[in-house]
DNA sequence: TCAAAAGTGTTGTTTGTACACCCATGC
DNA sequence: GCATGGGTGTACAAACAACACTTTTGA
């Protein structure tokens, strides 16, 4: 950061983008508004809104989340910068620097409309497509860079509610990955992996309705996984 | 991105920051610039500067780092964005929300200072402390990220000149790890890894001018690393 | 008694690690 | 020759993948 003296600089509005993440009946569902106005009126966009003077994006995504649509961060909301797009010509109007977010949630609550938006809703990943402005982009991004951070951090326990089965944190790897895993080696390797889960003593719960009830976990202290925890690679990855 | 009925924005200026990293005599350089003016005048800095109204953050942080200290693509230059950083309050006059990126270098050449810098010099990573801005922490960020990349991507053939030894591929790990890595087994892991490297047929080079000359390799096409090369676990890290 | 889901055991293969050892070069 | 750095071989151990098997629940 230099050249102060050159005080001609332009100015820019920054505004924050959000990819909400969550699982919801074994699919991977992103969080959508419909636009109230020009430009891509009545098209789907990832939630966002302009960064205030006093807040830095961080605190500026959150705020745009709970107005909206609700959500808070007592919901367990895990926020986390995606990068940011500043191509010029990304918003037809003005010269818009965006810093987008991807945000993973355990449970999907029901989601309303808010100040901007027309409404909001989860949609499925597959069929969130033709977004607004570069948001088909930014989802992409955020999708992959989910995918790839469940290799080697601890990341998934951000799709989980507070207490937890082994099961369903495997579903989360399959759902995000699109594969299946091995339950018995799943469950080895995340036992394994120190600061990743802990055991809730005792706690049980019935998860199909039939079947043994699973124990319960909470998420570790950890944040990486040594060793990862690889995707199963798919024939003819340039690995 | 919403609410644009609201066109009560604030404008903000936006810059770019950049953690431009080469090895040079077995050490992690980072290119540093002396500050000219106030704020934190004669205090060291990231290079950077502000993004210009029609460029993108990478077009300006390529522009600015050319003209501060002389470097251009043609150096092999692999340029990355780290994250933004926008806290209200990190620049003591304006709100200046600003684009890091890491950029890593093969060779270090030598730097002259440019327009707003009073000289440029790269710097021991170590002994860069008390930067101004929070330039300290967007160090650390780069330098974090860099070493756990080098685990799962192709990253370290970017510090690399465009064909270099094993060895070299080597000592980028070691120096930036800051441990040493078993030749025989480094060796084998590079060359398992399709895509990492490939070898420049009948092309050998001395290295300490003693020695068996080494073979040529060039970087490959792939970026990630399947399987990763995990850093040895330094005793008692939390996995 | 059956299906479903959790959890344990076992086995063969792969991978990783720690070496010892040979090769080519400059001095 | 010898020091230096490149390159190969090997043997033991750890990790992984695949799959059989037991346990506990609801219907």
């Amino acid at each position: 950061m230099d050249g102060y003296d050159t005080y001609a600089y332009e100015p820019f509005a920054v505004t924050v983008d959000l990819a909400v993440l969550t699982l919801r009946e074994g699919s991977l569902r992103v969080l959508l508004v419909e636009r109230g106005e020009e430009p891509y009126a009545g098209r789907w966009a990832l939630p966002g809104g302009f960064v205030q003077p006093d807040e830095s994006a961080e605190t500026a995504a959150r705020r745009e989340l709970a107005e909206e649509t609700g959500l808070t961060d007592a919901s367990g909301l895990h926020l986390e910068q995606l990068r940011t797009y500043s191509e010029p010509g990304r918003d037809p109007r003005m010269r818009v620097v965006s810093v987008a977010f991807t945000a993973l949630l355990a449970d999907a609550p029901e989601v309303r409309g808010g100040s901007d938006a027309a409404q909001a809703r989860w949609m499925p990943h597959g069929s969130a497509r033709a977004l607004a402005f570069d948001h088909d982009r930014i989802l992409a991004d955020a999708r992959d860079r989910v995918g790839a951070k469940l290799e080697y951090t601890c990341l998934a326990t951000a799709f989980c509610p507070p207490e937890f089965t082994l099961g369903e944190l495997q579903q989360v790897y399959e759902t995000v990955w699109g594969t299946t895993l091995d339950r018995p080696n799943f469950r080895r390797k995340v036992l394994a992996s120190p600061g990743f889960v802990e055991a809730v003593p005792g706690a049980a719960r019935l998860t199909g309705g039939r079947g043994k009830p699973a124990a319960l976990y909470r998420a570790g202290t950890a944040t990486a996984l040594h060793p990862p925890l690889l995707r199963p690679t798919p024939e003819g990855r340039p690995a």
